[in-house]
DNA sequence: TATTGATCGCTAGAACATCTAGCTACATGA
DNA sequence: TCATGTAGCTAGATGTTCTAGCGATCAATA
């Protein structure tokens, strides 16, 4: 657990055996304190863990990562009483409309969604899912969402504000990138 | 800060995309502390900029999320020393033997990878990333990977125990499903 | 040493998800 | 009313992964 947990920091122990490659120059070799380290390797870690989780889930509820997360998004949706129509899941997957009819086709067949007829647009869907696949997701998720509740519930103030601005500043350097 | 942030996915303010069906509140929302609800949105902001950071790079690098996953993991073998087979990779990437062959076919195709006999065992490979693609990656996410680590160096030992903490948590609440 | 079983990466072929292009039906604003 | 735009569908192409099976090599053992 220690050393750089990104992947690609700038220092580079030599390997043994490579024939004098361009050396990297670059910073000068700034000792991450241990604290710092710590945060980063324990971000690492838990991106780690939601990645295997969620393949987890996707192998017993036998879809692809893509079906899944429509039928979260559907799932989330529903419970605000929003509607969803192809085009919404469309563009919050980043897919061609074309893609996301056959992905409703698949999870048809599988019995997790529904198509109706949109309620003001007769050009639209209303994607709905079945009671069935919300329980399942429900069951499969649901006690890591609590779990995850709890951690959070159980902070103090300082610390929620403490974390919720880290995170903050890291979207701030995803989204620069 | 709208409700619980209990999707767990990347997920979108909500496009007005419909003039808001009925209220319903569906579920007897338990009341989340505004403090946790605040913590987990912005876990959730930060886990989809995150996965739009990596969509952004994968395009202006032209190839798949696997491909960029190896690519990294490679990357950072390298700098650690370690020699990786494509045995290596197939297990880091939860991939079979075959797929790992034709990705290697790409990236070597490409101009990222070398495949090199392997010094110790004749069936096997030594992938190496070549200088060029060390050269790419660090260049789109080495600015990234320093705000992070900025924002990491900028907390106290107390703020960093914490959050270690909490992450810690979280890790485990996905390990355990 | 010779044998046996496991492991490594490869090929071939199939399955699958996504894309582009083009279509029809419907909506909306001039 | 009519022109233009949008929603979702189909057809065909592309790219990534899988399963199955192969030869070469390694490691353990009789």
């Amino acid at each position: 657990m220690a050393g750089a947990a990104l992947g690609a920091m700038p220092d580079r122990p030599a390997s043994p055996d490579e024939p004098a490659a361009p050396e990297r120059p670059s910073t000068p070799v700034t000792p991450t304190p241990a604290h710092a380290d710590a945060v980063l390797s324990a971000l690492a870690d838990y991106r780690s863990a939601e990645v295997e989780m969620r393949r987890r889930t996707r192998d017993s509820m036998r879809m692809g990562a893509t079906d899944l997360q429509a039928l979260r998004f559907l799932l989330k949706a529903q419970q605000e009483g929003r509607i969803v129509s192809g085009r919404t899941l469309a563009d919050h997957l980043g897919m061609t409309s074309a893609s996301v009819t056959a992905m409703l086709d698949r999870l048809t067949a599988s019995g997790h969604v529904t198509r109706l007829p949109h309620p003001s647009d007769r050009r639209s869907l209303q994607v709905v899912a079945t009671p069935g696949s919300d329980e399942e997701v429900r069951h499969t998720l649901g006690q890591m969402h609590r779990s995850m509740l709890s951690a959070a519930v159980g902070l103090s103030q300082q610390q929620s504000r403490a974390i919720t601005l880290f995170l903050e500043r890291l979207t701030a350097a995803a989204d620069a990138s």
